[in-house]
DNA sequence: GTGAAAGCGCTAACAC
DNA sequence: GTGTTAGCGCTTTCAC
């Protein structure tokens, strides 16, 4: 592999030279700066990172914590995250983590050994360790579309419980009464989703039949799909159900449609995320948006300030949110 | 942040010794290594990567390659590309590209700048300067899902045209003689898909029609929600359509709804990859499964074995395919 | 078994 | 303006 020390030779020049012409340094003579820069692109050389992070104690590069099974809405999200990172010169390396400790710990492990200049956290970790070093101050960190209470970090994340709130006002608006819910274990969200839901049905006078709420291990549509069984195998009326994700949503509309039952004639559907897919399915998916854009550029500039030493007001930064109203959800039966 | 110096001073031998017992070398007596491990595990400390890489000259990661806005097909096989390497001891760095020049070139910067342990491609890209890297021998290489003729390349994919063919015929089999394409632009897929398609008209003595045929920009749901429209406008008959990918079917679909038409009682439909989503659609869409948990696996595999310096067979691995038939199509109206 | 020393490729003082 | 030097954190001879 060609090295500074080359180009230096083939130049006539101190490697010294060679690096301030490669960082746009000053104190070059204009010829020599050409004929360095004629080299360099004749060769193609460029510099190593590894050594180059080693004298700068900087690696440019940040972390991004993702659960190993992603969901569409996350996988947005992290794409917009990483195109805002590459806009403020940073690259970004992934950690995929599972639900569990151990994967958890290899990550942690992983993460350390890159002295990463930052870490955006997508997924909810749970081991203390974790926490601890999140939380000791050694590297910037930015929790998006969560938080944990940790003051000193700083978070990007919508109103969860208001959200599913509002998406559940929104099928009691349409004349709907018995409303199923399908949400998820793990993640913080799951039970904030659960809880709005049930805000709302409170809110509004609707007795709580905790039969018509479901919890499934996972919020993908194999388990949208599980859920809805298991509500329909319960037997009790049912109109609508709100499902914590829009991918538990879309298998719990294929649920009802293998079952003969059409969506929104025989029961209506709300989801949450607006993820890319919901507006082009049929029928499209009522949901709630969440500003992902918005808050993936947030996530991305918060972490850039913060590498920068800027001053940056710790704490969470709450986005709004907005229901969207598609086909999937209608007017409930005999509704007066 | 602590160095193996620090260690070493805690404990009281040199930093060489530490090296060993970290890495799992000889020569340590039962005693020290014990008692390392002890403040290693105290301090937390793990080795810096960087500087282990500079005098190993050797990363212990490799780059994934990969399109800016990869559809799911990509984002299902990069995670298991990811899962793979990581057994294989690997990490992995992704390089998100978009189709054009300028961000080829400044990836290929990127990645020479990482010295990186080897080079998967799932995205095709196009600068000859970027396959002269690639082709010159100074890193393994190994592209997935596509392959472009490079003998001394390893690549994994199916056959495209045979598939291709074979997810018309279905439809033609079905009693369906009007049958429409949507595929895309870029990528060799589409094109190769797009003569599968012909092939099986011709072989089946259909006259083919070219305004049966569309060629959008890009894969996903909104395209082929776009190019079902502008076959609809062209008023032909047309009672089945094979889109090249699953996400351009789904906007098929979608297409169809907007207009009140109906899948599979006024149109048939197609798609490819057999992506997560498409079982948990209502209808369920019929597709082509590629077999993409293999393919991922051999993928990683592969570069596994030709960073070891292992003899391996470079040229095309290729995969076999299944078409996938579902409630998206249906037999043909008034079919013999 | 263990330590001292060299060196990986680069940047940043500090001379000149 | 430019070169020399030291050193980032690590591994690996080579002595001992």
């Amino acid at each position: 592999m060609i090295s500074i020390k080359d180009i230096a030779r083939i130049v006539g020049v101190s490697p010294a030279t060679i690096s301030r012409v490669v960082n746009n340094k000053q104190y070059v003579r204009p010829e020599v700066r050409q004929q360095v820069l004629a080299v360099v692109k004749a060769t193609g050389y460029v510099p190593n990172k590894a050594a180059r992070s080693m004298v700068l104690k900087r690696t440019f590069t940040v972390g991004i914590v993702i659960p190993d099974t992603f969901n569409m809405f996350q996988r947005q999200l992290f794409s917009i995250i990483e195109h805002s990172l590459e806009e403020h010169g940073y690259h970004t390396l992934f950690f995929f983590v599972k639900w569990d400790a151990k994967s958890e710990l290899r990550s942690l492990r992983a993460i350390k050994a890159e002295k990463l200049d930052g870490l955006i956290l997508i997924h909810e970790v749970n081991q203390s360790e974790f926490y601890d070093y999140l939380t000791e101050g050694s590297i910037p960190v930015v929790l998006c579309t969560f938080d944990r209470g940790l003051p000193n970090l700083c978070s990007v994340h919508i109103d969860e419980e208001a959200a599913a709130q509002r998406a559940t006002e929104h099928l009691i608006a349409l004349g709907h009464r018995d409303i199923g819910l399908i949400t998820g274990m793990h993640f913080s969200f799951g039970a904030q989703r659960a809880k709005g839901y049930r805000a709302a049905l409170s809110a509004a006078g609707i007795a709580l039949d905790e039969r018509r709420v479901v919890f499934v291990p996972s919020y993908n549509a194999d388990e949208g799909k599980a859920g809805m069984r298991v509500l329909l195998s319960r037997g009790l009326p049912l109109s609508a159900v709100f499902a914590a994700t829009d991918e538990l949503a879309i298998g719990a509309v294929r649920a009802l449609y293998e079952v003969g039952l059409a969506v929104p004639r025989d029961m209506s559907i709300v989801g949450f995320d607006d993820i890319d897919i919901t507006a082009n399915l049929a029928p499209g998916l009522s949901t709630i948006r969440q500003p992902i854009r918005e808050m993936g550029a947030r996530a991305a500039q918060l972490m850039s300030e913060l590498i920068a030493g800027n001053p940056v007001a710790r704490g969470s930064t709450v986005f709004g949110f907005e229901l969207v109203a598609r086909e999937s959800s209608a007017p409930a039966p005999f509704a007066d």
